[in-house]
DNA sequence: TTCATATATATAATTTTCCATATATATGAA
DNA sequence: TTCATATATATGGAAAATTATATATATGAA
């Protein structure tokens, strides 16, 4: 993974929330990412095929759902920029944070 | 600094070769970065100006030649990004920097 | 069939690039 | 000193290329 096409990946808002968004639940399903963004189906799913497309992320089918997490295959650089960008900046995600543990009900 | 401005900064090939390798070299000018990327002086001067707009470089001139290098006002996670990518990617680079050697008539 | 997700196509918006020109500094001659 | 020229860098504007979006439709599991 050559870094330009990494950060390429990265410079899109769905993109970038998504990611630190699964980065920091592990795995979400794209109905999960749909209700914490708020953005259509098609959107959402369009951008995480390109994360997938360019293996940053891989998905997996469980029943209905699709989960989407971290490719462990990434590059030790490529995992941690996206650990230190989703620790230090919590504000980036707060509302999408609270938008979603409200629709999931929970915490 | 909001991460998406941040990275959609980092999203072009010539900007962030110039970015990384004037991590690496600590401060380049103009001049510096045209022959090392090999790209013409507009080109290379528009997405400098990029990186000051958004205040990941900063500029200094002296006498004729303006130098450009990180802005050290820049947040820790920013700097943390740039100084992991340049270290763990030294290929990405590598060709730029044999002509920049090769340039300079030096090393 | 319904629900969750993916994708195709057309259009719109954004970004990049190139060429020409402008500006700022330095240098050399008169 | 002044004027002309050279060198380094920046920027305006138009064209080209890339990327994002919405809508409609397709797929796959229950």
């Amino acid at each position: 993974m050559s870094p330009i096409d990494f950060y390429k990946c990265l410079a899109d808002d769905t993109r970038l929330k998504s990611l630190l968004l699964i980065s920091k639940f592990n795995e979400l399903c794209v109905c999960d990412l749909i209700s914490a963004l708020d953005l259509s189906q098609p959107k959402v799913s369009r951008h995480l095929a390109e994360l997938r497309k360019c293996e940053i992320l891989v998905d997996e089918r469980r029943g209905k759902w699709v989960y989407y997490k971290l490719n462990t295959k990434l590059p030790d650089w490529a995992k941690q920029v996206i650990k230190t960008t989703a620790e230090q900046n919590p504000e980036y995600l707060k509302l999408n944070i609270e938008q979603f543990k409200n629709s999931q009900d929970c915490c």
